[in-house]
DNA sequence: TTTCCTTACGCCTATCGTAAGCATA
DNA sequence: TATGCTTACGATAGGCGTAAGGAAA
């Protein structure tokens, strides 16, 4: 087979249709150069040029082998500019997971985010439950995972997002919807809606949490795993819930949403971003650089719980 | 720069993961394998596998480039296939010239012939005069000439492709449009429309040689150079013409033909083929081939003045 | 200890440059 | 006769294979 030094030695013979230019513009002498065209020619399986002493042409052949000889001379550079462009993170791809909670308000700023900050990357977005999440990054099949805490495995490195608020949600015309905000003793006895323990572990754990640190204790409880099954019971009337505020977004009728009165911390709710410690995506790299100065300019990240207490 | 030698290096090992492997698949041993990918990355510019003594993976450079590398292989093999087609005549181009005045039968079967025996090759038709058609060949601007004769430059090769019949064209109405058929002495001091000695020459000598030989002298006689004008001058009663037994195909309004008597030969309108006979172009060779075979099948073709008689 | 990628080194093939050959205008 | 592509041939650079080195599981 042929290569790409005999390509240019073509290119440049079919461009000068002289033999000395084209050794001379290769920086090399004639006869090396005629023979690299006829082992070229030869593994072609046909004369591309046709030489006698007074011309030199191409043959239909050659014609449209310098076609798609200067195709390969263009893929070629191309190839190592993008290779190169991939490796400073300014073309390639980030794959990002995320789960359907977080989608709302998280991943369309994310995308957003990148999209302007690195327009010839390609986003591939999937969503996945949190845990596929964390196996995806450490089989390497996930770059960015947006997820809720904990993340205990200590190949995989915790980044916080966003802290929201928690709110109460209660069906339009509920005996505290009156209320400007709600104190938690009030939620003692009454009808809830809650996360599900297996499906929405986190937020099990943190609103159970919350009650049982304020000595509250619900009187009947439903647990589902979606927010739109929460706020859909709670508009029946089945109980009222505590939620993230990002909850609002949804312009949900029938239900109303009231501040919490001395909540501590004030927001409690985490998202972060995840990524694998050892990940060498450059794109990636870029991104969270770019992450961690917007950060910066906005003043100094809490405390998080990234980690299990 | 690379070479694609080491493309193949590079794609043998992003594909086996496996330096030992992808040595063996290249039949050559480790070392050197090992040598041309560090060549390789140092060409790029930016490592493109990751390896430990335990694992070998694409870094993500890597896996853009391996995208590009394909192509680069793919790419060459093409190059080389498709080179070979043209130089087997299977694809490529044939660039063809044609007079106005032959375009209207012989130009649509010369393209259709050529169509269904090479489907690959592209054909240039350009409408050019006789003599531009005569020089863009020697030039190697054009493969094929469609044109009348004489063609007497040695280098080019004149191929008779079909005679015609003269028939006399007149206006409806005409005193002799109701014989059948016209002897040459009728023409003796009628009117007359011929066409022009400058841009019909092969025409005007034509038909000026018929009628000498007949001793025959029209009496006014108006000189055009398209057939469209001749037909719109001889339906303006301006007198009649001799024209190509083709131009009835027009089914001009307000005019009819007629034979005409003891015309010898019959059929003196010739038209050609006419290629430089160094040309080397294959697909011009094949459809050569294939028209002397059906004319080969079609019987011997008669005499031609090919070159100035 | 095994696997397997890399480094080191000698051999050899293949390319280069110089010089001579040869065809054409 | 001059130009310019090709052939011939000796020098050399670069790739290959063998052998040794070194890191990780």
């Amino acid at each position: 087979m042929f290569e790409l030094s005999q390509i240019r030695c073509f290119v440049a013979v079919a461009e000068e249709l002289h033999f000395g230019k084209a050794a001379a513009r290769l920086n090399m002498t004639q006869p090396p150069l005629s023979r690299q065209i006829q082992l070229l020619e030869h593994a072609v399986g046909t004369p591309l040029l046709f030489r006698s002493t007074r011309v030199v042409e191409l043959t239909p052949a050659g014609r449209r082998f310098l076609r798609e000889a200067r195709a390969l001379l263009r893929g070629a550079e191309t190839a190592v500019l993008d290779a190169r462009r991939v490796a400073q993170g300014h073309a390639g791809e980030i794959a990002i997971g995320f789960t359907a909670g977080s989608s709302y308000r998280d991943v369309p700023e994310l995308v957003a985010r990148c999209r302007a900050l690195l327009p010839d990357v390609n986003l591939k977005l999937r969503e996945m439950v949190s845990q596929a999440q964390l196996e995806a990054l450490l089989a390497g099949r996930l770059d960015l995972a947006l997820v809720r805490p904990p993340v205990v495995q200590p190949a995989l490195q915790w980044r916080p997002l966003r802290r929201e608020r928690l709110l109460a949600v209660l069906p339009e015309g509920h005996a505290y919807a009156e209320r400007g905000s709600i104190a938690l003793e009030a939620l003692d006895g009454v009808d809830f809606v809650m996360y599900s323990p297996d499906e929405a572990r986190y937020f099990y754990d943190l609103v159970s949490d919350i009650l049982r640190r304020s000595g509250v204790r619900p009187r009947h409880v439903q647990y589902v795993s979606q927010i739109h099954s929460i706020l859909a019971l709670v508009r029946a009337r089945l109980g009222m819930a505590l939620v993230p505020a990002g909850t609002t977004v949804f312009h949900y009728e029938g239900v109303v949403f009231r501040e919490l009165v001395d909540l501590q911390p004030a927001d409690p709710v985490e998202l972060g971003l995840v990524v694998k410690r050892d990940d060498d995506n450059p794109a990636l790299a870029r991104l969270l650089e770019d992450l961690d100065a917007r950060r910066g300019m906005a003043g100094d990240p809490r405390a998080s719980t990234g980690r299990a207490p």
